[in-house]
DNA sequence: GTCTATATCCAGATAGAC
DNA sequence: GTCTATCTGGATATAGAC
């Protein structure tokens, strides 16, 4: 019995992942309001209705898609700065893995997609941009931490430390867009050209 | 007569801009279908039905603000190439007058952030995407053969100059895209980290 | 030109049969 | 668990009065 039980959850569970990712990159591509349940529904193939006994609402789905974009962006983070290298070398394994990320995970650029519209937009219900406001934040402040450290150890280019985490996150955004909008023409830049931007030569 | 009939133009095609100004607040915040008719037509002071006075429908107004974004973004290009001035100075002068712009004209990040919807969504109307297509690579040619140039005349750094362009215009969507999203908050970076990506020091 | 009222359609969500 | 049928609300677009 409680096997039978157990093998049930895990069948839920597996629905509900196969949903989410289905819906995520619809989501991606269309935002929010523009994505119907029933495109949902048919590239998951199953029945418009059934949604509903895996979600409560397409908002739920959404929020959920949202919270594990931050999940994984925030874990990365704090997983990068506890790493026992010196500021200059967190920096390139930082750029490299992810614009490696962009060509190896077909998802990773979703990803970038679906925060955006996210953050960007006013149409998304209220839970999500509480999430959003107490999330987006961390990457900027790691890499903030890490920019300062390296000036201290000499080797990050003497700029404003705010104002290079930001070109930082900035310019690996716009090449996560570039991918999810033009798919197979993507193809990501040297990383020496990044790197540059950021560590003395 | 004639006065008449010039006149009455020229109101109607001043509601018209007020109308287009507008929706491109809304549908840089919202996505074109997120916002709603009722969105456009309360933000401009007028009943829900008069839209239908000036415009056929949403997506006729949509396709107009996309076509004027990509023609100033492209008349600008095609002016910057035309400048009597070394390809230093253009990219130096390319990259300011973009920074400026975001801090200057309100509405340019809310371009970028129109753009940048219309591209990345599957779900505008088809005559869109042509624009889209048609339009969209220009700004990466003219910026490709002006870091060619300056290739030549050894003052661009000797990295693939695709790739160059394509970290030109994805860092400046992207902080494009930080200006709208975080409006107040946002600071634009010092302009020279950014000309240091590009040029020699 | 402008408004209000309304026809029409479509999408989210629910109910109930299997 | 899964489907089909249906309720309900809301949004586009139109019609017609002023």
């Amino acid at each position: 019995m409680a096997r039978n039980r157990e093998l049930n959850q895990k069948m839920r569970d597996e629905r509900r992942e196969q949903i989410l990712s289905n819906a995520l990159i619809l989501f991606a591509a269309k935002g929010l309001s523009a994505t119907k349940i029933t495109d949902i529904s048919a590239a998951s193939g199953i029945s418009q209705g059934l949604i509903y006994h895996y979600f409560q609402s397409k908002e739920e789905i959404f929020r959920e898609l949202i919270s594990s974009a931050f999940e994984k962006m925030n874990t990365a983070c704090r997983e990068l700065e506890k790493l026992p290298l010196p500021p200059r070398e967190k920096i390139i394994l930082a750029i490299e893995k992810l614009l490696e990320g962009f060509d190896v995970y077909e998802n990773t650029s979703y990803y970038y997609l679906l925060i955006l519209q996210a953050t960007v937009s006013e149409a998304v219900p209220q839970e999500v941009k509480d999430i959003i406001r107490n999330q987006s934040d961390f990457p900027y402040e790691v890499m903030e931490r890490i920019l300062i450290e390296g000036q201290k150890e000499g080797s990050v280019r003497a700029y404003d430390a705010r104002d290079l985490a930001v070109v930082f996150w900035t310019t690996i955004k716009g090449l996560g867009l570039n991918k999810a909008a033009h798919g197979e023409r993507f193809k990501s830049p040297d990383p020496r050209i990044l790197i540059n931007i950021f560590l003395k030569e």
